[in-house]
RNA sequence: GGCCUGUUCGUCUAGGGGUUAGGACAGUAGGUUUUCAACCUACCAACAGGAGUUCGAAUCUCCUACAGGCUACCA
């Protein structure tokens, strides 16, 4: 049929909203697609419904797309958009008009002049009665003196695509495999609106015919919506491209993914700290798997491995955790450079975002200091964000919880005499004594809080952990010695003190 | 209601007439450890149900149940 033509795919979305997981995923099969075949890939807005397309979203799923990295190679926001342009669905309103008319005069569609409250009603009226509801072709039977009068009235109409009859439409889909359907199911839709513009099923397969897309990669809601197309294709004389449904994503209540089940926008998950790897890593695995054991694959193997008929057809529910689990993975992974500056990124927004007078001096260090933390924290964190909730006490001021201000009470540690002692032996390092001067390093504070724990006869985790409270405002922090290091003797004497005097009020 | 589609551990999946039904996430237990992680070890856990075909079915066929989609002048 078309073997030999390049392959061109795309992705079309409609602007109604933010770029969610499901949507990401389609966008995503598509590009590796083109990657993987050296073909185009093309992205189409599609925004005919006036009433609910917003102007933002257009921008805000452009943004998430690049973020991606799903660059494409015709379509909107590039400097030149692509010989088949415009690739805007509102730009485009009389090449559908054109192609309805010429349907309606080739008497493979038709003039409806009923108005849509009239067909609500009949609707609702079937399906009170339990009946199927197609239209009644009531406007078909008009003749031609008919039509020419409610013209001339004025009477605004639609256009209907013409279903034939006793008609068997077959195609085969790479996933869900060979579909037949018969005309019989199908109504006489709408293709043209009132109001000029065309409704999905005629946009969506004239784009796809002019714009010469040879494989369709699409969500599988859209499985049903195909056989009309194929009608179209055939009444035009267009030639039919390859399609491939990809099985939903849901929820995890099994549900449609929408606003109710949290973050689903790329853009939240930007926000969180997820990159970009990973997701599309984790967006790979819903309804594709390469062999029994690959989980983690780069974006080229993906490209190399990737088979459009190795897609399964049952439908995914979106496990956070595991998203979570690759990006820690993927963070882990990471070099300290790259993470050093993804997380400077984030803690410098972040420091932005407090009042100066919560901030720290070291505040201003942030960049020689954030390439120290990070070999510290970068098998703790597996978002971005959690990599900033563990360090801020570098940079921002602590203020002790009432649970840390308490959390020695009942225990059977004396907190304070523990602190004194370390803030003493931690005084005592980069005291100029002649030659022998010990440095603020983590290997010299290591050797000198060891030694307090073995004085006290203590374990050494009761010893870190009074001191973690004091220095960090909380039990959990990084790996203490160097932690204490980079905070600095300045700072870390000056929490101690702080936290000694809380106490013991 | 009609049409289309799907159903393997809690989740993502591998397998596609003969397997102890494999892996990953999560969970549990242990190890390591200055906390939290990471890491290592072990464990837990599935072929929706029923008929049929067959020496043999999770795998093929049919039915049922459940789930999803389409049935809009939404996409």
């Amino acid at each position: 049929m078309k073997n030999n033509r390049e392959v061109r795919v795309r992705f079309a979305p409609s602007p109604t909203g933010y770029l969610h997981i499901g949507s990401a995923r389609t966008a995503f099969f598509n590009w590796l697609y083109a990657k993987k075949t050296g073909g185009k890939f093309i992205l189409r807005i599609e925004d005919t419904d006036i009433a609910r397309h917003q102007e933002d979203a257009i921008n805000q799923i452009l943004e998430s797309l690049k973020w991606l990295g799903l660059e494409w190679d015709e379509g909107p926001g590039l400097e030149t958009e692509g010989k088949f342009g415009p690739y805007r669905q509102s730009q485009r309103a009389d090449i559908y008009k054109e192609f309805a008319q010429k349907l309606v005069h080739d008497k493979k569609a038709y003039l409806c002049f009923c108005s849509p409250e009239e067909l609500e009603k009949e609707r609702k009226i079937k399906l009170e009665e339990g009946k199927p509801f197609k239209y009644d072709r009531k406007c078909l039977k008009l003749s031609p003196d008919e039509i020419r009068y409610s013209l001339r009235e004025g009477k605004s109409y639609a256009i209907r695509f013409l279903v034939p009859e006793n008609e068997k439409i077959e195609f085969k889909d790479t996933v869900y495999g060979d579909i037949k359907v018969s005309s019989e199911s199908i109504d006489d839709f709408i293709i043209l609106r009132s109001n000029g513009l065309p409704t999905y099923n005629f946009s969506a397969t004239i784009d796809d015919a002019l714009m010469e897309i040879t494989h369709i990669i699409r969500g599988e809601d859209h499985l049903s919506n195909t056989p009309k197309q194929i009608l179209i294709y055939k009444a035009l004389g267009f030639n039919i491209p390859f399609f491939t449904h990809l099985p939903m994503i849901l929820g995890q209540d099994g549900q449609k993914l929408s606003k109710r089940h949290g973050s689903i926008s790329i853009e939240k998950y930007i926000e969180e700290g997820f990159l970009r790897e990973a997701i599309l890593n984790y967006l790979a695995l819903l309804g594709w798997a390469y062999d029994e054991k690959t989980t983690i694959f780069s974006i080229d193997e993906m490209i190399e491995k990737f088979e459009l008929d190795s897609i399964n057809k049952k439908p995914a529910k979106f496990d956070y955790d595991k998203l979570l689990w690759i990006n820690g993975y993927y963070i882990r992974n990471l070099s300290d450079e790259n993470l050093a500056e993804l997380l400077k990124d984030k803690m410098k927004k972040y420091l932005e975002s407090q009042k100066p007078s919560n901030l720290e001096e070291s505040a201003r260090e942030l960049d020689q200091k954030i390439i120290k933390i990070t070999p510290l924290v970068k098998e703790r964190i597996k978002t971005l964000n959690e990599g900033i909730g563990l360090i801020n006490p570098f940079f921002v001021k602590i203020s002790y919880s009432n649970e840390s201000i308490n959390y020695f009470k009942n225990k059977n540690i004396d907190a304070p005499d523990i602190l004194k002692r370390v803030y003493k032996a931690l005084d005592e390092l980069e005291e100029q004594k002649g030659e022998r001067t010990e440095k603020f390093c983590a290997e010299n504070i290591e050797k000198r809080l060891r030694q307090i724990s073995e004085e006290l006869n203590l374990n050494f985790r009761k010893v870190a952990e009074v001191i973690r409270i004091a220095i960090w405002n909380s039990p959990v922090s990084p790996p203490l010695f160097g932690t204490i290091e980079i905070l600095g003797k300045k700072l870390t004497l000056k929490r101690i003190e702080d936290y000694l005097r809380i106490i013991s009020q």
